[in-house]
This record gives C-alpha cells, sequence and structure tokens, in this order.
DNA sequence: ATGACCTGTCGCACAGGA
C-alpha cells in the first residue's frame, strides 16, 4: 500500500476550486491540506470534494480570512483545533487518520505571517507569529509527540539559505530572519524531533520553493521565491517515506494561481 | 528596490498577505 499527503496553501478554496479539483484528479494525492481557505465553514465547496472522491473533511474557516481544511479519501476521527497565543484565528485543524495499519495525526497548520516589520516590540503581527512559534515548542515536547504525528502547512518560514532566492537579501526580511530561521530550526530538532520530509528527499544542496510572490512581473524569469510550506513527521512516521515533490508548475496553472504550490510526500 | 499585486468585505477603500 503506498499512500500521499499534500498541504496547499490556495488563497481562496472557492475562487480556486477548479484548480484543486484538477490538481486532485491528476495527483491523487489521499490527504490534502489546504491554508487560506478564506471563508466560513458554512462556505467551504464540500460537495465538490465528496464528488471528486474525498468525502471526509475537518473543516476550520473563518469570515473572509485565514481557515484551513483537510480533505481525505479515509476516513477522519478526533478532529478539533487549537487556539494560539489567545488568538481565536483559524490557523489549525488536526484529525486522526487510520489507514488499517496504524492511525497518524494530521495536523495543518497556519502560521502568522507576521507583518513587515520584524521586530516584537512594535509590530504586533511578529510578536503574535514568534508567540505563536513558542507555543508550538512546548505543545510538541509532551510526551503525545513522541510518534504518530504528521504535521504540514504553511509555516511562513523559510529556514534554510537555500529555502530563498538569496539569503543575503532577505536576511531582514519577515519569513527569513535570523530570530524566525532559529526558532523553526529549533521547533524542529527540540522536544522529540521531527524530520522535514522535503529535505529528507531533495539535499539542502539544493534550491527550493513553494511561494513566489504575485508581485514579480514574471515569477518564473525572476525566481525569486521562497520554501515557506513544510511537512514534518515524526521519525517512525518518516521512515516510511519513499519521496517528495514540490509542484512548481502549479504557479502557472491558470491564469488566477495561487502564490503558493503543492508540496507533496510519498510513502510505502 | 523583491516590486508595484491579490483576496474578501454589508466594497467604491481597506486590511491582510509575505
Amino acid at each position: 500500500m503506498s499512500v500521499s499527503v499534500a498541504t496547499w496553501n490556495i488563497n481562496s478554496v472557492r475562487l480556486r476550486l477548479p484548480i484543486v479539483l484538477d490538481f486532485l484528479r491528476q495527483y491523487q494525492p489521499d490527504v490534502l491540506m489546504l491554508q487560506e481557505i478564506k471563508c466560513t465553514n458554512d462556505q467551504f465547496p464540500a460537495n465538490a470534494f465528496t464528488e471528486a472522491g474525498y468525502p471526509y473533511q475537518a473543516v476550520h474557516g473563518q469570515k473572509g480570512y485565514h481557515g484551513v481544511a483537510i480533505v481525505s479519501k479515509f476516513p477522519l476521527t478526533d478532529i478539533s483545533s487549537k487556539v494560539f497565543c489567545e488568538i481565536p484565528d483559524s490557523r489549525h485543524v488536526s484529525a486522526l487518520l487510520d489507514f488499517g495499519q496504524g492511525a497518524v495525526k494530521f495536523h495543518n497548520f497556519y502560521i502568522p505571517a507576521g507583518g513587515d516589520e520584524p521586530d516584537p516590540a512594535i509590530n504586533p503581527k511578529f510578536k503574535h507569529k514568534l508567540g505563536f512559534l513558542d507555543e508550538l515548542k512546548h505543545w510538541f515536547a509532551t510526551p503525545d509527540f513522541e510518534r504518530g504525528h504528521l504535521i504540514a502547512g504553511d509555516f511562513n518560514i523559510a529556514p534554510h539559505e537555500n529555502d530563498v532566492w538569496s539569503h543575503k537579501q532577505l536576511l531582514k526580511v519577515v519569513s527569513h530572519t535570523p530570530v524566525e530561521t532559529e526558532a523553526l530550526t529549533a521547533l524542529l530538532e527540540g522536544g522529540h524531533g521531527w524530520v522535514d520530509l522535503v529535505r529528507k528527499h531533495i539535499p539542502y544542496d539544493q534550491k527550493l520553493y513553494s511561494w513566489w510572490s504575485y508581485r514579480a512581473r514574471d515569477w518564473n524569469a525572476a525566481d525569486k521565491g521562497r520554501r515557506l510550506d513544510h511537512i514534518w513527521a515524526t521519525a517512525d512516521i518518516a521512515a516510511h517515506t519513499t519521496g517528495a515533490e514540490i509542484l512548481r508548475p502549479a504557479r502557472g496553472w491558470s491564469d488566477k494561481p495561487s502564490d503558493h504550490v503543492p508540496v507533496i510526500t510519498r510513502f510505502a
């Protein structure tokens, strides 16, 4: 049996429903985690996903902004979401997925972007981002996270110098400042430890991006990307991966693409 | 200059994204 898991910041699931359905038809992931669905639970296009073969859904939306969802070919149980920093944005949803050979807890995160100014003293959005990471660090250190978890989503941090187009030019740009990259690396390596499933298969000496700004005249030619979207797992789960892929061509799908592309991992 | 955009909202400008 082989299983694949994908994550994609879709930047409005209603606007981009046609390309999401194209992606599901073409790549057939068993689980897809979406961020920035930008709709309430009632507005989520549940029937379209059911008809596409994804009847099991965990949706945690809100009006206008943010919002996360998991759609799956396999039944989801124990669906819940957690509030971070006492700010009730829809930035997390989790569900237990039983493949018949053991259950895996899936977590879908939309970590705060952090605004423009990388200084928590003057920018409450950046303070929120650092606080969110700090709460994650404590949560992930609890005994439950020793094994059996997979986390994915838009982490809004490109941790390694080859996760951005220019390490030097982005050192003061939110998403690649040392305080952020060090916090994310501490999260990866701290607690019980996580495995970055994409970097397990695509080495750190290769430039790798999952997001390109809408502002560039030609995103492909300029290629000023960042790897903001991630899939991590506990060691017991990570041991079963067979490959990982970032779907760069999706940045050019349709005349209204998301600024993020899908990230996919495959398991034996 | 990264570089001048994209989304949803009780819209006709704004917040939030990154």
